[in-house]
DNA sequence: AATGAATGAGCTTTCATTCAT
DNA sequence: GATGAATGAAAGCTCATTCAT
C-alpha cells in the first residue's frame, strides 16, 4: 500500500512516446535527435534504448497508439457493402478519426521522404492508401472515381495546414470541409450557395 | 565542326541540377547526400562547390527555375479582379502549371519537417500560400469558402501521389480532377453523374 | 586489489586536456586537429565530442584550469589599495603565476589570429588586460606609465621565448628579469651595474 | 605616349601585395584564404597564382619589402664594434624601424603557430633574433644582459598593443618606451622621477 | 595577363547505436 | 531501470593548388 496499486511499472515509456511525439511533430522526424529527446526528459540516451530498440521503434510505437482509430475504421470499412452509403459514412467517420489521429499523420506528411525506406513510414502510409482503396472500391466509372478522389483529398488534407485563411474554428471547418466533399461525392452541389459573390 | 559544338563553358552547373533534382525526388533532400550527387556524376564534392554556394543553393536553384511558371501564374492573377471567373481560370492555369512544376512541388511536399527552416522551403511554400490567397480573395462566405478550400486541394494534392487507383493516364486524371475542382467552385455537381452505381 | 586502483569514472577527459595542451603548444590551436589529438590518445573523435562540446570548449577548459592562479591574483589586486608597494608586489606574484600558466599564455601568443574571434580567446586576453589595468591604476603621470608598461611588457614576455641566449636557467633569468622591471618601475637603476662593460 | 612611360607593367601584384598585407593583418594569415583576397580585389584565384606562386610566396614578397629597413638596420650593426654606445644606436633604430615595419612583425607576432613552420617564418624571427643577438653581442655579465633583454623586450613589443591605457600618441609613445629602455640599458633611472605618486 | 573549371585532402561536427556496470 | 563511455560512419563545407585555354 501506498503506491498506486498496479501502475508502479515506470511511466518513463510512455513519457518518451510523448516528448517524443511532441518533437517529431515540430521538429520532424529526422531532425530530432535521440539526444533531444533524452535531454527533454531528462534521462540519458541509453534510457531511451532500454524503452525501445531503436529510434524507429519510439515512432513505431507512437504510430499503433494513435492509429488504433483508423485502424478499426479500417476494420469496420471492409465488412461493410461498398455501397455509397457505406463510403458516405467512411468519410465522416474518418474525418473525426482524423481530428484526434493527427499528429501521426501530420508526422507522415512532413516526413515522408525519410518514412519512405522505413517500416513504420509503410504502416502509415497503408492506413492512408487502405481508406482511399475502400473509398474507390467497387466498380466505379471514371468521373466517379474522379469525384471520390476529390472527397478524400478534400477530408484528408484539409486536416492539415489552415487552408484558407483562418474563418471559423478548427472543428467548424472540418465539418463543413466534410460537408462539401460529401456534396462532391454524390455528384450534387454543396447546399445553399449563392454562384457568383466573389 | 566535329567536336561538340557549343559546349565549352561547361553545362556541369546544369547537370548537377538535373541530377541533384532526380536524387532529391527519388530519395529526398536531407538524405540526399553530396557526394551521392558528385558520384553520380563522376565529379568531386569540390566541384559541386565551384558552382553552387551551398547545398541548399543547389535546390534554390531548382526551385527558381522550375517554379517560374507558377510565378507567372501569381503575377498574372494579382492583376486580375477576384471574379469568380478569375478564379475558374486560375485553377485552371494552376493545374496546368502544376504538371511541369511537379517535381519541386513533390519535393517540398515530401520534405517539409526539412525545408521548413530552410529560406527554399519560404520560397517554395510562399507560392503555394499566394495561390490559395488570391483563390480566397475577396469577402467570401464562410460556405463558399470551403468550397473554395476543397477545390485547391483536389487540384494541389490531386498532382501528386495516384489517388485512387490508375485508372486513365496521368494526363486525363488532370483533367478530371480539375472538373470537379470546378465545379465544386461553383456549387455545381460535376456534369452527367450517375448518383450511386457504387 | 590488483586492479587499477580508483579509475572507474575515467580519467579521459583530463587525457585529452593534457593531450591537447601538448598538441596545441607545440603545433598551434588551429593546425592541431581532432583527428590528431584522437589519435594520440588512441581514442575515437567521437569520444572527445562526449567530454567536451566543441574543440574550442577543449582550450577553454584548460584555460580555466591553468588560468586560476592569475584569476586569484587578479581578485586580489583588486582588493588592494593601488599604491606603488601593492604593484611591486603584484608584479613579483604575476611573475610567479607566469611560471605555471605559461603554456596557456604560450598558446594565446602564438595563435592570437585564430582566438581572436573565440570566445576563449577574449577570456585569456582579457585577464592580460587585467593585469596590466590594475598596474596602471590610479592618476599617474605619463613618464611613470611607461616605466610600468615596460616593466610589464618585461614581465609578460620575458616569460616566452630564450630572449637573449641561454644564460643561467629559466627560473634564474625569470627573478633577474623581475629585479629589473621592479627597478624600472621605481625609477631605480636596477642594482649592482657596471655602465659599459660591453 | 599616352601611357605612362615605364610604369606600364600591371601594377596588379603590387595590389595583390597590399591587399594581402591588409587581410594578413585584420583576420589572421591562416584564416585569410585566397579566395577572400580575389574577392577583394576583384580578380580571380588563378590571378593570384600568376604573379605568385603560392599563397606563402605572397607573403614572402611582403616580407622583403617591409622588412628591408631592419635589414640595413641589421647589417649596420654588424659593422659596428659591439659598444654600448652602439647598442644605444641600435635600439634607436630599431624603434624607428620598426614604426615603420610594424604590419609584418604584427603578422609574426599573431601567427606565430602558422609561420613558425614556412620559410618566410624563419626569415621573419630571424630578423627579430639578430636585433637580439646584435644587443647581447659581447661578454657581458649576466645582469647587464637581463637588462638588455628588458630594454629589447621593452621596444620590440611595445610597438604592439596600446600597453597600459591610450595616452598620447603613438608616437609619443614609442619615444617614450625607447627612453625608458635607454635608461634601463644604462643601469639609470629613467630621468625624472617621483617615487610613490601612484 | 588572367580565367573557368576542377581536384584531393582535410576539417569540425552530429548521429544512432552498443555495452559493461 | 538506467548510466557513462565510447564508436563507426557519415555529413556539409573550405582550402590551396593546378591547368588548359
Amino acid at each position: 500500500m501506498g503506491s498506486t496499486p498496479q501502475a508502479r511499472r515506470s511511466d518513463t515509456r510512455e513519457r518518451i512516446q510523448k516528448t517524443a511525439l511532441d518533437l517529431f511533430v515540430s521538429r520532424g522526424y529526422e531532425k530530432t535527435s535521440l539526444r533531444e529527446i533524452a535531454e527533454e526528459l531528462g534521462v540519458t540516451k541509453a534510457a531511451l534504448y532500454y524503452h525501445f530498440k531503436t529510434k524507429e521503434d519510439i515512432l513505431s510505437a507512437i504510430s499503433r497508439d494513435l492509429g488504433r482509430p483508423v485502424d478499426e475504421l479500417i476494420a469496420w470499412a471492409e465488412e461493410q457493402p461498398p455501397t455509397m452509403e457505406t463510403k458516405r459514412e467512411l468519410l465522416r467517420r474518418y474525418s473525426a478519426a482524423l481530428a484526434s489521429a493527427m499528429p501521426i499523420y501530420h508526422i507522415l506528411q512532413e516526413n515522408q521522404a525519410t518514412l519512405r525506406d522505413l517500416a513504420v513510414g509503410r504502416e502509415l502510409s497503408d492506413r492512408v492508401t487502405a481508406i482511399s482503396r475502400l473509398m474507390h472500391a467497387g466498380d466505379l466509372e471514371f468521373d466517379c472515381r474522379m469525384r471520390v478522389a476529390s472527397a478524400v483529398l478534400t477530408v484528408h488534407f484539409g486536416a492539415f495546414a489552415p487552408c484558407g485563411a483562418a474563418v471559423g474554428t478548427v472543428e467548424q471547418r472540418r465539418a463543413a470541409l466534410l460537408d462539401v466533399a460529401l456534396a462532391t461525392l454524390s455528384g450534387a452541389p454543396a447546399p445553399t450557395m449563392s454562384p457568383d459573390p466573389a
